[in-house]
DNA sequence: GTTATTGATTTGTGATCACACTTGCTTTGA
DNA sequence: TCAAAGCAAGTGTGATCACAAATCAATAAC
């Protein structure tokens, strides 16, 4: 058999087949701890041992220290002088600096997708409007983990089309950092009241359609501060209280 | 004796012993590596194993493997889908996309600093202007390293003064990741002829003295576009040359 | 002479062990 | 009764080993 028949054959099986890649252990527990960390499964200040999560998601040790490591460099968890690992606490000053991170870079982020985005890719934000409110619609009591990772989805749906390799991971940075306060807001929000986040997300779109970078901006801090927000109110209260 | 005396006996002590601070090898490691990194040491698209640099800096494997995972996190170093890591490669768009994150990110940080840096601070960083300028005279041969060292020291003792805990990681990660850029820049710089960076630096901390932060901004954004634009020069005529 | 195959070396990954430090509880002494 | 010393369990860190995958060189086949 010749050598360009056969590379045509590789070519054709490597057309159908999908790459399996290979994944280590390490690049789980990563993703499964960074999954719980954005999605609030850790409360602020809670500690960490290595053992203890490499029992939980059933591996050694080994790849779970990389793991933490790796997420404390991001700031995402933080190693105390005691060489103990835990998720960093709320503070007033920490909210708002985180605040004001994410609109400086998100909107930024935000900004550049406005003038970037094709029909085809505001459609794709645009049916997951449609989505979220079919998930209302359906089930009356609120899934908030599912309402979570639709909102994760929505945004970075948006922020992909900024084309810059550099401020996704910042992004992606930020809402590991912000996800332990955030979650911690989203129960007080669902005690306190409906809030229509479909609302904010309908005017982004909308902001975008219109290849609109300032209005696009605008709306997002809208939509990002309103959690921040409510969180300082609550945290401003107890304080007042102590 | 009873426990007043030796409590005091203690704080006396304690005033006069300064911490030893517990260091691991894994702190060493990644201190030493990003030095390299932000120093330029390393070419771009060089790739690094771990058992060379644990022999190159004396140690096992372990601390090496684990400071490498942070710093990949970091995006300072890439790793491949061969599983190996090297230090990402220069593009064209790579270098756009640093500047243009650069530009906002330090630039905001040094808005904030021009609100809130004090009389102290501000005599601060204007005496690492008297030392640049007092290397220069000195010493005709230059010296690349002690100016990369100072230039750093010189940014970095504003950003500091932002005030924020969450912006000053994302500027390391970024000096981090332009590193081996700015380094190869320089590099051409010093062949092409006299840029006086001193100059820029003056133009920062006038404005930082009348607390001026859009001026401030915008001496810094000259300030860290110069390397930038000549590398981007240098990159498109060695293209245009293929 | 060029291409394919085989084998050796190198490299990353994960597991396990040894050691040092911390923490919390128990025991001891005043 | 209470505080301090001592002990034991737990925890992070680093070293070493085993294994699988990748890389490279040399040999064999056409």
């Amino acid at each position: 058999m010749q050598k360009a028949v056969i590379e045509k054959n590789n070519e054709t099986i490597a057309a159908q087949l999908t790459p399996v890649g290979r994944e280590t252990v390490q690049d789980r527990v990563y993703s499964e701890l960074r999954r719980a960390l954005i999605g609030g499964l850790f409360e602020p200040s809670q500690v960490l041992t290595i053992r203890g999560l490499a029992d939980a998601l059933v591996t050694s040790t080994m790849p779970v220290r990389e793991a933490l490591g790796r997420l404390i460099t991001e700031k995402a968890l933080e190693a105390l002088p005691n060489r103990s690992v835990r998720v960093p606490p709320i503070t007033l000053e920490r909210i708002d600096d985180l605040l004001r991170a994410r609109s400086l870079i998100e909107g930024e982020a935000i900004a550049l997708a406005a003038t970037r985005m094709n029909s085809r890719q505001i459609a794709s934000v645009e049916a997951m409007l449609g989505e979220w409110d079919e998930m209302r619609a359906l089930k009356h009591k609120k899934d908030i983990d599912r309402e979570a990772t639709l909102n994760q989805s929505f945004h970075f749906e948006i922020y992909r089309c900024c084309g810059s390799a550099v401020l996704i991971p910042m992004i992606e940075s930020l809402w590991l950092q912000s996800g332990p306060c955030i979650r911690v807001a989203i129960y007080a929000f669902s005690d306190a009241g409906e809030v229509d986040t479909a609302h904010y997300h309908r005017s982004i779109v909308a902001a975008l359609a219109k290849q609109d970078a300032q209005a696009a901006r605008e709306a997002l801090v809208a939509d990002i501060s309103r959690p921040f927000a409510f969180l300082r109110d609550k945290l401003q209260s107890t304080a007042r209280k102590d």
